[in-house]
DNA sequence: CGTGAAACATTAGCGGC
DNA sequence: GCCGCTAATGTTTCACG
């Protein structure tokens, strides 16, 4: 995971590109004072070396009737059986593999503190969640507890990275 | 706030978008079974509703040499002066304010439960996050208190949400 | 909704600093 | 090494059927 070297002007292409992701290579060449070819060769070497790791549209939330924002503290067994019938495969693994499969669930963390993971969930409004927390979180085998937390309002949510000057 | 009407097409071009940002119209054209320009229409419609909020680069924060994620929960003073010299003006405000000027705070929420906010805070290491700590959160004089916990894994992070069907 | 043509953008090869 | 020019190719976009 050795850090790419970047110069300057490899940052402000990134610095423009997390925030506008649909600038022509023209316009971005224009921007940091370079002609198209030299600011393209850079642009591609920053996605080969998966600095840049894709490319995205970001929908509005809200427009898609998707109300409410909650972040879960789960709590997991840790030992006794999996109930998947195979040995060795552990409570942990068994979870996230289920977490991969619930589209409501954006993220999911391995936390530090007594809760083993943060999940971000999103979902229409509170009938939805409920039901999210009752037929699949709790109704999984490895699953003992869920704390969950409301976001009330959204003062800042960005994918903008901070870039670090060194 | 009213959602939008969006039909079946609208919404598989939405979820090819927020997959990959960076397809071009003729290739999402095809993926839809559509000719070019009604699905430009549709993306642009899309665009214009604000259904599509904007198109961003996501960059990999390992690569950049963030290599701390933390979420941070805040708990301010609710009354009392503020020191801003204006009345009026309450701790939130003059917190949410600052959260805007903190490049590594990338979301803050306001939350249901006993700590008012919840940061997500993306940092290079424990000794960035301690100084950020001390200097930028303790150092506000609306904060109180903070709790953090810190992500020892990600399994899963994805900026696409789940479009409902209905 | 689809067609076609103009405008624009991307990209590979090559020469120069 | 990295920059910038040129020219061929591919894509977007819009007026019109």
């Amino acid at each position: 995971m050795a850090s790419i070297e970047l110069d300057a002007i490899d940052k402000r292409i990134l610095a423009i590109l997390q925030e506008n992701g649909r600038l022509s290579n023209q316009e971005i060449a224009e921007r940091v004072n370079l002609s198209p070819s030299p600011c393209l060769r850079r642009i591609r070497r920053l996605e080969e070396s998966g600095v840049i790791r894709t490319y995205v549209a970001l929908l509005d939330a809200q427009k898609l009737g998707l109300d409410l924002l909650a972040y879960v503290n789960v709590r997991l067994e840790k030992r006794g059986p999996t109930a998947s019938g195979r040995d060795g495969v552990t409570h942990a693994e068994l979870f996230r593999a289920a977490v991969q499969t619930w589209p409501e669930v954006v993220a999911c963390h391995a936390m530090t503190g007594d809760m083993d993971f943060l999940l971000r969930v999103q979902v229409e409004d509170m009938a939805h969640f409920s039901r999210f927390v009752q037929d699949q979180l709790l109704h999984h085998p490895s699953v003992i507890d869920v704390k969950s937390s409301f976001s009330l309002q959204t003062f800042k949510e960005t994918t903008a990275l901070p870039i670090p000057q060194a």
